[in-house]
DNA sequence: AGCTGATTCCTTAGGGTGTAAACTGAGAGT
DNA sequence: ACTCTCAGTTTACACCCTAAGGAATCAGCT
């Protein structure tokens, strides 16, 4: 399931995550035994361990000592909650690529980290960004991207399009190996294994495969199965190799975007 | 959630995806009312209408007249299902670009096709992709692919890596322009209305925005708002443009591999 | 000191989900 | 006519989110 920004009370929404001097103001009632941060903590820790099928109120709640409904004074819903989660998380990107001298060393690392930090919060990946949270770390986040950009001094609207190439490239691409990942979980076998298993049906039930597609075909049998790393799994592996060489034909293409726009 | 390749009996499984001939040998008990096939299309049925969390056993037994349990003779289990549905929905793809004179045109198209079949059967982009299906169209929508790159005559391990980078950027741009839809209708609320909602408020709640993101800040205030169709909403027309500039800058670090390999 | 009213947190309940298990009844083969 | 197989149903379980309302807590005022 994807989730969506929440659609409860906005400006409520919005404070708490521009939340920052926690005004503590004496109020009547119980004092709180939980705050937001410690929702948004724990449910960010069972999220990274269970992914987001494990991550249910019960289970939030659970692992602070409450019920479900305890969370509900604190947090409108679960869709809220995940809002908050998301903003939290992506404070833990690096703000800062001014080390590297050349755009294209920036632009790599800032994907390369943007790679590992999806793949340490895969859920993250669904939460739709669609319509963004509007959270002041995702907004740190473009703005540290758009401070990258801006050395190439293209146009806004060229920057703009970047943002949303590289953002949507990089997703996509974690996704990939998140998903490669979460498939070995979920179904106990290896990426080895399946294969094994599905490619000797394949030509069971598909006698004809090489005549049906020659071009797949022939571009499979001439491969070399070499693992760089045999601890990592093969499908996972292959992502990264994808992530890396598409990365670089993008940038590539920005180069040759810079180019037309200096002989202009 | 993101759902997985099917776990049950593989070969099972397998059979129904290459299911060809229907031998539809005489057998006890009564004539089955269904098929597996017309579960299939219901069930894409539903899930084009009311999307992934629209499709549930219970939905798509009721469309066929009968109760969810009824499905669980002719479909292991709801990831089957699922397996099926993705495999069959790819028949509707092209799968003949040998029309366009130009490699680039030819990518441009098939890009293109695939960008509106996406938004066609959104909750496609819900089917994990990383562990394939292993049925005969998706087997023939990398077959079309790679058909085309051929004509770049690359080495195999640059293709491969190409398959990868184009379908991980397509399905990646168009997610984008889905989610933006589906936010739209599931919060009920239009994009202009809720950036409306939600920018006065974070102007409100983050007074020294601008000082915080200066880039950002940069970036957007030289913006024209000029909407080049007013029927289509703000956001999916903004993920179709960057669609399009994102797709012709990956074509153009393509076009520099060519001539990198054409020099070697 | 005692009350008031706000606030936290709980219990209960209702409407979803997928699917296991046991059952009914149709119909082909002997 | 009998039997065996299999389509489809019923029932049930374990999970999900969250609305509603009640119990416990405690600051501030009288």
């Amino acid at each position: 399931m994807v989730v969506y920004a929440a659609q409860g009370d906005a400006r409520r929404s919005m404070g708490l995550l521009w939340r920052e001097g926690s005004a503590d103001s004496a109020r009547p009632g119980p004092r709180p035994a939980l705050s937001v941060e410690m929702i948004i903590e724990a449910a960010i820790g069972i999220a990274d361990a269970d992914g987001m099928s494990g991550l249910s109120m019960r289970a939030v709640g659970e692992r602070l000592g409450r019920t479900a409904m305890a969370l509900y004074t604190y947090v409108a819903n679960k869709n809220e909650l995940l809002d908050l989660m998301y903003d939290h998380a992506l404070a833990e990107l690096p703000a800062d690529y001014s080390g590297h001298a050349e755009w294209r060393d920036a632009l790599t690392a800032w994907a390369r980290d943007n790679w590992d930090f999806f793949l340490r919060h895969p859920w993250l990946l669904q939460v739709s960004d669609a319509r963004s949270v509007l959270g002041p770390n995702e907004f740190q986040t473009v703005e540290t991207l758009v401070v990258i950009l801006d050395r190439l001094e293209l146009p806004a609207k060229d920057v703009r399009r970047l943002v949303g190439t590289l953002t949507t490239y990089v997703r996509g691409a974690a996704r990939r190996a998140v998903e490669a990942r979460a498939a070995q979980a979920e179904t106990g076998m290896s990426d080895d294994e399946w294969w094994l298993t599905r490619s000797s049906l394949l030509a069971e039930v598909a006698p004809d495969f090489s005549q049906r597609y020659p071009a797949l075909t022939r571009l499979e049998s001439g491969r070399a199965f070499q693992m760089e790393d045999e601890s990592v799994p093969y499908l996972e592996q292959e992502a990264r190799e994808t992530f890396r060489a598409g990365l670089a034909t993008v940038l590539d293409g920005i180069e040759v975007a810079l180019r037309r726009a200096r002989i202009a």
